[in-house]
Formats: structure tokens, sequence, C-alpha cells
DNA sequence: TTCGATGTTGCATAC
DNA sequence: CGTATGCAACATCGA
């Protein structure tokens, strides 16, 4: 007689959930919806009030969904981390099954083993159900031999080898009831969230006190969806709620206008667009598994059929494979989340790059001592953080990011891109860890990826192409989206909305705006910047070396670039003379001599 | 092995 | 308004 778990986790829905189906094809007898509140996430990842605001929406309406269909069912949420967790309830709950599904990025991957090899140590059969992504990567691996794919086109070729994904399956009728859930003698000294709670990276989120872990089963002892007012979260800002309701019914809304769908082509599509958007929004939906990515696929497969359609890589359904190329991506990569030993990014001598000790050990921030040029770049990544770089295109971007937590992913190019190859060289790690706090959508595959793409470190090597301050233009003359998140600017002429620093005087009176007082004043001169940061680029690709190589390894990269750069300055023609002439990287240190510490998979 | 075509999404200028 | 061209220039893929 089987007695089931359901591990709940990036999948908060009840339609087309084919992990959720194998649970239930076990025919329980007791069925135990179950979320762990992990730490990881409550103090290590980066995770702003929008994006924790979403998250508990989605927790609460996939939890609501079980009790409508079954009124003594809910989804029951354990404050604690899952290696500890789950086992406690293995046994207390007499448990026979456990089913969860697959989830690919580094930290789930490894924990979700531990908990695999904890649960299977206690004689219960783990079953983990793929259905997060269209195609399972294994299934991909089995073709690719496991190698990188930095190229989309010859992926998706991969894909279309593989047989198409399937169709939905409906929520299901019916649920199990659970079993008695009776917990009283859990300790939480066996249970400590201590370790997690010394890496807070959150804490500049809160304007309360975290007492999420003061209970396992909530300050009501039912198991409810925490509150915000539990993790001491500061007020949410943002438009878009969660959950699997809003996410199906902003699905039918989007599914109404056929042409739009037909018709689409990323590229061209408005990054300044906020209401509505000039994409579907799905993102985040996606991303917490409130929307099934197949539910997505058909419907667009079913509207596109039989009709002169655009095609990957800019239709909506070329949009999902980039989400699949990414995934598969990250997968196969080492050390995907870093530039050290991460063998298809390009080394690149940023600015606020991580340092690490001889042992490969990463260096805190908190004891590095900066350099007057690393003490600007910092100002210059704060500026950028809080939309006060004093280029209003970019500032309203990064305050739109922070206030609502969603950009368009023309936007997202915009202010990648100056803060790495086009104007601030500063390190895309830090670009991305920015991101990973204020989207609501963020997804390890996703946004370290791209920003390895809009850093030209990996997938896109044309760093000489760089989006400008008035880019937004090319959509909206006038700034729609600057009038809407710096106000401030809001009275100037379309002329000046973009570049107000080439207002007159008395242009900028008439408007209220003073630089420097009202609105900043630019950060830097954009094009000598562009040109200083252009001249680093060009010596980085000269250079040619990636995350795996010695120097990377070994901490001497970045003197091995600066030498190239000295090289290249002293008047060395014999490279210019032959320009056509591709450098092949010094292959030296790829399988190593003695290398530091590092994650090997 | 070599070489040319291609690559989601640059910009400024010309017509 | 659109589209074409030059600008300086890279890596990957496959014929
Ligand atoms: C620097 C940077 C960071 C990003 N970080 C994230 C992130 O953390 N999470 C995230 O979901 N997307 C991320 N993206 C990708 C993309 O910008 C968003 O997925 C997209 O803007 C979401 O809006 P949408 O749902 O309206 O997209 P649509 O255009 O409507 O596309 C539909 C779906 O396709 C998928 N998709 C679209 N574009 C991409 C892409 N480039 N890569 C992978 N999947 C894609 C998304 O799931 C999206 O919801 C990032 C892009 C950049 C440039």
């Amino acid at each position: 007689m089987a007695r089931v778990i359901y591990w709940f986790r990036t999948d908060l829905r009840l339609h087309d959930s084919p992990a959720l189906q194998a649970a239930l094809d076990l025919k329980p007898d007791v069925l135990f919806p179950t979320w762990c509140f992990d730490p990881r996430y409550v103090y290590e990842q980066r995770v702003g009030p929008n994006r924790w605001k979403f998250l508990l929406e989605s927790m609460s309406d996939t939890s609501a969904a079980i009790t409508k269909v079954n009124p003594k069912s809910q989804l029951f949420v354990l404050r604690g981390h899952p290696t500890t967790i789950l086992p406690a309830l293995l046994r207390k709950w007499k448990i026979s099954d456990i089913v969860w599904e697959k989830d690919d990025d580094p930290y789930t991957m490894e924990r979700d083993k531990a908990v695999e090899k904890l649960a299977k140590d206690a004689g219960v059969k783990v079953h983990v159900v793929h259905g997060h992504t269209l195609y399972d990567a294994e299934a991909i691996e089995a073709k690719t031999k496991g190698k990188p794919y930095v190229s989309y086109g010859p992926f998706v070729k991969i894909l279309e080898g593989l047989p198409q994904p399937p169709r939905p399956i409906d929520a299901p009728s019916s649920l199990p009831n659970p079993g008695p859930t009776d917990l009283a003698d859990l300790k939480r000294s066996e249970h400590s969230v201590d370790t997690w709670k010394k890496n807070d990276n959150n804490a500049e989120n809160r304007d309360g006190e975290d007492k999420i872990y003061a209970s396992f089963t909530g300050p009501d002892g039912k198991f409810s969806v925490p509150t915000m007012e539990e993790l001491g979260m500061a007020k949410a800002t943002g438009i878009h709620p969660g959950g699997e309701t809003e996410a199906l019914k902003r699905l039918e809304a989007y599914m109404k206008d056929k042409e739009a769908i037909i018709n689409f082509e990323k590229p061209k599509t408005n990054p300044g667009a906020f209401d509505p958007a000039a994409t579907t929004v799905l993102s985040p939906y996606l991303k917490f598994g409130a929307l099934s990515v197949r539910t997505f696929y058909w419907r667009l497969q079913d509207v596109v059929k039989g009709t002169k359609h655009t095609q990957p890589p800019v239709s909506l359904i070329g949009q999902c494979l980039w989400r699949e190329f990414f995934h598969y991506n990250m997968r196969v990569t080492p050390n995907w989340h870093e530039i050290r030993g991460n063998p298809i990014c390009k080394y690149i001598d940023w600015r606020l790059d991580d340092r690490y000790d001889d042992k490969g050990e990463p260096i805190p921030r908190s004891e590095w001592k900066l350099s007057d040029e690393e003490k600007e770049a910092e100002k210059v990544l704060e500026a950028w953080t809080h939309g006060q770089t004093g280029f209003p295109w970019i500032d309203a971007i990064m305050r739109q990011l922070k206030m609502h937590g969603w950009i368009h992913h023309l936007a997202r190019h915009s202010v990648a891109c100056f803060l790495t190859r086009g104007h601030a060289y500063i390190s895309w790690v830090r670009g991305k860890e920015v991101f990973e706090r204020w989207l609501i959508d963020h997804d390890p595959a996703m946004n370290t990826g791209n920003w390895m793409w809009l850093s030209a470190s990996a997938f896109y090597s044309q760093w000489f192409r760089v989006y400008g301050m008035a880019y937004g233009s090319n959509w909206d003359k006038s700034g729609a989206l600057i009038r809407e998140f710096c106000p401030e600017l809001n009275k100037l002429p379309d002329k000046y909305i973009y570049e107000p620093w080439k207002a007159p005087v008395s242009v900028l009176k008439e408007a209220g705006v003073t630089l420097g007082q009202t609105y900043p004043r630019p950060i830097f001169d954009d094009k000598a910047a562009k040109a200083e940061t252009q001249a680093k680029m060009k010596n980085a690709y000269h250079v040619n070396i990636h995350g795996d190589h010695e120097a990377v390894l070994n901490g001497t990269a970045a003197k091995m670039l600066k030498e190239g750069a000295a090289a290249a300055g002293d008047g060395e023609e014999s490279e210019s003379k032959s320009p056509s002439k591709k450098r092949k990287p010094d292959s030296k240190g790829k399988d190593g001599l003695k290398q530091p510490k590092l994650k090997m998979k």
C-alpha cells in the first residue's frame, strides 16, 4: 500500500504535471503534497521581495487548488532544509514512495541527489520525473555526448531529431487524502539552518525580523504558506501576481490575438512597452512551473499550424527553444555560474571580478582591497543597480526591474551590455547577482546563460556591437518607459528625453530638471567609456583564453591580459598586418598541470 | 584543413 | 517612414 510524498518545487500547478501524475499512478493510500522551505533561498540566494511574494502567491494558489479537489488536503509547508526535513517526514509519516520533478541547476542537483540517497537508505522508493522543460536533458545528452552547444541552430537540429514533446495532460480530478500529520517531536537542533544563515545575502531585502524558522509548521501549526511578515521581507512593489490561476488566465488572454502569435518576431518587439508589454510576460510562471511549458508550446503549435508563420529563433516557439538551449547548456557546463573553471566562458579581465586564494577558494568580498579603479567601478555598479547612472534609458529599465521584477528581453540586453562589454567593463557575475535579486522570473540557466551572452563571454562574440543610450528610441521617440520610471524627467521634450545632458540649460529649466540634483549627471562620458571598454574587449579577445585555462585557475590570467595589451601597444605590428588570421588559444593547462581546487562535473 | 556563410536583437548615414 | 551600406570585426559550423 503506497504512502506517498509529492514534493512540490518549481512545479506549482496541477495541470500537466507528469511528476504529480506519476505519484497518482502509484495509486496512493495517502498522498502528502509537501513543500520544504529551503534556507538556501531564504539566505544565500539573492531573492528580493517581489519574487518572494510571487512564490508565496504561487504556493497559496496551488494549495487552494489542491483543497478544491480534496477538501481534506492542502500544500503541507515545512520550514527547514529538505535534506533533514524530508527524511524525518519519511519516517514519521511512514512513507513508501517520494516523487518529485527533476531539476537541473547545480545546487538542486546536488541537494536532490542527497535527498535521494537518504530516502533510499531509509528504504523509500524515489521517483524523479522529467517535466520542467520540453525535452529531457538526458535524452538530449544521449545525442550530444554531453558537449555544450554554443550555437542555437545546431542545437535545435538535435531537438528536431528527438520525439516531439508530448501534449499536456489534464489536472487530476481527484487527489487521495493525506494521512495524519503529527510532527510534535521535531527539534530545531536536528534541523538547524544556522550554517545557511551565516551566509545571508538578503538582509537588505528585509525590514523586519526573519522568523521563518521559528516553527516547522507555521505560526498556526497548520503547515500554512508563509507570509512576507514571517520572512521579515520588505513590501513588494510588483504588478505581476503569482499562481497557476493567473498563469492560465494570462495564457488565455495572450492566445486571443492569433495574428500577434503568427507574426511574432522577438527582435522587433518594443522593449519600452510596459502597459501592456510587447511579449507574453509568462516567464515567471514558467520559472515556478505555474504554467507548464508543454501547455504553452502546444497552444502555440495549434495556433500557427497551417499558417505562414515566423520561425525559430525569432518566433514564440523559438523562445521556448531558447529556454531549452540554456537549460541544456547549464546541465553540461561545469562551473556554469562562475568564470573560473568554466570552459565555455571567455576570460575577460573585468573590473570587480571574483578573487580566489591560492587554494582556489573564493575570497569574501568584504576582505578585498580595492584599487582606485575598482572603487570607481563599485560606484558605477551601485548607480547601475539602483537606476542612478544619469542615462535615462538605463535608469528607467533598472528601476522597472527593481519595482516590478520583469523587464523586456531587449531591455535586459541594454543594461547588461552597458555594465559589461559596452561601457562599464564590470564582471557579468555582478550583474547576474543583481538580476538574481530583483527578477521575478530569475532562473539559473537563463540568467547566467544570457549574462554570458551579453558580456560576449560565451555564445556571442560580436563584442563590437554595442547598444546606445537611445536604443529605446528605435521604437519610441517619446520615451514612455523613461517618463514612467524616471518621472523627474517627465517634462522634458522628446528630443532630450534619452539624453538630457545634451539639452540646453533653458530646456532643462523649463522641464524642472537640474542635472546633479533632480536627476544625476551621466556617471561617465559614454563615448569615452565605450572606447576604453572596447579596447579592453579587443585585447581580451586577442589573448583568447577561457575559464578552464591554467592561467585562470592559478590566478595569473589578469596579468596575462595586461601583458597582451602591453605587447600590442608596443607597436608589435605582426598581428595587425594579417588581421584575418585567427589566433588559436593557448591551450596550455586544459588538462592541467597542478590545478587548484575546482569543482568538476 | 580551409574558407565562406551565418549569427534572435548596433549605429550612423544615405537615399 | 522604410531599407541599404559602411563601419570594424568575432567564433562557429559545415561544405
Ligand atoms: C541578461 C539577461 C538575463 C536574463 N535572465 C532571465 C531569467 O533569469 N529568467 C528568464 O526566464 N529569462 C531570462 N532572460 C531571458 C529573457 O529576457 C526572458 O525570458 C524574457 O524577456 C521573458 O519575457 P517573456 O515571458 O515576455 O518572453 P517571451 O518573448 O514571451 O518568450 C516566451 C518564453 O520563452 C522563454 N525565453 C524567451 N527568451 C528567452 C531567452 N533569451 N533565453 C531563455 N528563455 C527565453 C521564456 O521562458 C519566456 O517566458 C534573460 C535575458 C537576459 C538578456
